[in-house]
This record gives C-alpha cells, sequence and structure tokens, in this order.
DNA sequence: ATACACATACCGCGCGGTAGGTATGTTGAC
DNA sequence: GTCAACATACCTACCGCGCGGTATGTGTAT
C-alpha cells in the first residue's frame, strides 16, 4: 500500500495542533467527545502519531490542561507589566483576564471543568504561587470579592447561563470591572 | 441454583439509593468512576436492577442533577419562607445556601461539572425560573456581585482550593455573609 | 547509516446495553 | 380463606463495540 504521508512538519507543529484539537473538541463537543482517535482524526494524524507525542491519554489532557493554565498566566503578566507593586495588582489583573475569557471563545478553558484530582491540584499549585508571590502587594477584602465574582461570572458562561440574562451579566461585567479600578 | 435475594425493599428506596451512590461516587472518585457497575454495586445491586429504575446511563446521570437541584432549591425556598417579599430575598437565601454548601461535605454538587450541555440547560432554565419569579424583589448590583462571589466560593471549593488558603476563605466567607445583610 | 516522525495493524478489556429468567407482592373471583 | 393470574422488582448471562494502548513497519532528513 503506498503511504500517502504529506511533507514532514515541524514536531513542534504538531504537538501544539494536538493541544489545540483536544480543547476545542472538549470545548465543543465535552469531555466525553475527547478520545485519542476522535483527537488524532482533528489533527489530520493517527492514533500511532498522536502516542508519538503523548505517551497516554492522561498525560495529553495533563499537558493541555498545563497549557491553558500557562495562556492564562500569560495573560496576567502581561498586564502585571503595566500595573506591578501596587496593592491589589494581581487581582486586578486576574479579574480583568477572566472577565475577558468569555468574549475570547477561542480559549477552551472549558476543559477545566474536569473534575479530576491531579488536574485540581495543578491549578490550586499554581494560585497559591501567585498569592504568595505577590502578598507583599495584598488585596483588600472589597477586591477579592470581584476576584471570585468574576470566577463566578465565569463559570455562569461554562453553564450558558448567558443566553438567558445576557443584558444582565453585561451590566454585572461593567460594574465589576468599574469596581475593581476603583478598589485598592 | 437457589436465588440468594434478601428481603424486598420499597422500589422507592432503591431508586433513592442508587442515585445517592451516584453522586457519592462522583463525588470521591471523580466523574470517570461513575460506571454502570460501580454505582450498582455501590448500591449492593445488579445492573439489572438498575436498569430497571433508570433506562441508560444517561438518564441516571441527569436524574441526580435533577435531584441535586432539587435538593438545592428546596434549601432556598427554606429560606424564603422566613424572608420573603423583600428586596433581594432570593439572591440573598441563594448566597446563604451556596456558602453552606461547603461546609455540608453529604451533598455532591461537584458532579454539576459535568459538563454536559443537556445538564447545563437544566440548571440554565431553573436559574432563569427563579430570578424571574423573584424579579418584583430585584436585587441592587451590590448583592449581585456576591452572589456571582458566592459562586466563585463554590467552585474554589471544588478545585480543593481551600487546602491552600484556608484561613483567607473563611474570611472571605464571613466578609460575604456579612455584607448579604446588609446589601439591599 | 542512523535517528526521527510518523503510519499500519492489531489486541484485550471494560463498558453500556439486552434478553430472558425467577422470586415476591397484589388483586379479585369464588 | 384460597388460589390462580398478573405485575413488580429484581438477578443471571451474554453481546458487540469502541476504547486506550502496543508492536512494528516505513518514508524522510541529516
Amino acid at each position: 500500500m503506498t503511504s500517502i504521508r504529506q511533507s514532514p512538519k515541524q514536531p513542534e507543529v504538531l504537538r501544539r495542533k494536538l493541544l489545540a484539537c483536544t480543547a476545542q473538541l472538549a470545548a465543543e463537543q465535552g469531555i466525553n467527545a475527547v478520545t485519542i482517535q476522535a483527537v488524532a482524526a482533528a489533527a489530520g494524524v493517527t492514533k500511532g502519531g498522536l502516542f508519538h507525542h503523548f505517551p497516554s491519554k492522561e498525560k495529553l489532557i495533563e499537558a493541555v490542561f498545563r497549557d491553558q493554565i500557562e495562556q492564562f498566566d500569560g495573560a496576567i503578566e502581561a498586564l502585571l507589566a503595566d500595573d506591578a507593586d501596587t496593592h491589589g495588582c494581581f487581582s486586578r489583573a486576574y479579574i480583568n483576564v477572566v472577565l475577558q475569557l468569555s468574549d475570547n471563545p477561542l480559549i477552551a478553558q472549558s476543559l477545566s471543568v474536569i473534575s479530576d484530582t491531579a488536574l485540581c491540584q495543578i491549578w490550586s499549585d499554581w494560585l497559591r504561587d501567585r498569592l504568595t508571590r505577590h502578598q507583599a502587594t495584598d488585596a483588600s477584602i472589597e477586591l477579592e470579592v470581584i476576584r471570585y465574582a468574576a470566577d463566578g461570572y465565569w463559570l455562569a458562561d461554562l453553564w450558558k447561563v448567558d443566553s438567558a440574562i445576557r443584558q444582565e451579566r453585561e451590566i454585572l461585567r461593567l460594574h465589576l470591572i468599574n469596581a475593581t479600578m476603583k478598589a485598592p
């Protein structure tokens, strides 16, 4: 049988494509739709090709999760570059990034809903690390409330609640952004 | 072969036990551990027995989800009985119930993290219904923020973030309760 | 010639689901 | 009160399929 292999790509390219396809599949069709073969097919590759980059499905999911957090962290760092060492700078950046996640459908952060213990640990570790790192510029309790509210806002987006109460959500969002700028 | 069937139970009893076992299994071992056989075994019954009560796994999960929402709704209604027709009464009740969920490990609300479209719709429908029902006693935007913050608080609990920043969470929680009482 | 980056072909297992059997409870005619 | 007739509430045994994973082949670049 003649091979229909296309021109070889940079290995890192396919790896990133697999990560993206996994995230997209999870976001659009739910986590149950994320199978090895479905991901491979979406990336235009076979299972063998996928397993060349990731040793197991578990590691693939974990890699996607870490990648999502990395993007999230990068967006926060970018904001922190302009607003560092002020009180509550981390929470402000966090809030702004989270509130923008809904706009940005490309980030399939919805994959985060996987209730896997190991993945929770990764997120928990990241958050604790950032909180302790910025504890010198601690936020006020009012700003912390807004940070938690932003998480709730994101959660409502995950659960497609916005389709029911779209305009109320927009009002709330603007209020959160406004309150964030005022709070210390 | 002699049957080892135990004394027959009320049908509704086993049905509720199956719902409870499914929720517990999902909460303790993750959604991946929820298989038909695992649930049946946990309830001390065979697969055949389970399928007598639920036509498919999908329907079982949905039933568990609806049951959880029903319990959640019941707790809110109980609080509304003492505080009805005041401004923001629904949001106040909602906040108090959500903030108590973390204390109460028995409610395996963590099952809600299933990113299934149909389940999201159930939750979305419930919330929209309650919001429109209580729109005559609309809450202030400040109280709405607290309601979203309560969701975020619950989400942090799901992701086991509390293990890292337990005392900060307790402070925040008290602040949320306090602010809820003050807000209109 | 060697290492890499895939493709091909296959395996075993556990899953959701089904078919049919068997105790137990319930009803109603007499 | 008795007993047939039926419905209920499970159990037993089985099936097919799709999944994650493996072993091995093959084209390409250096």
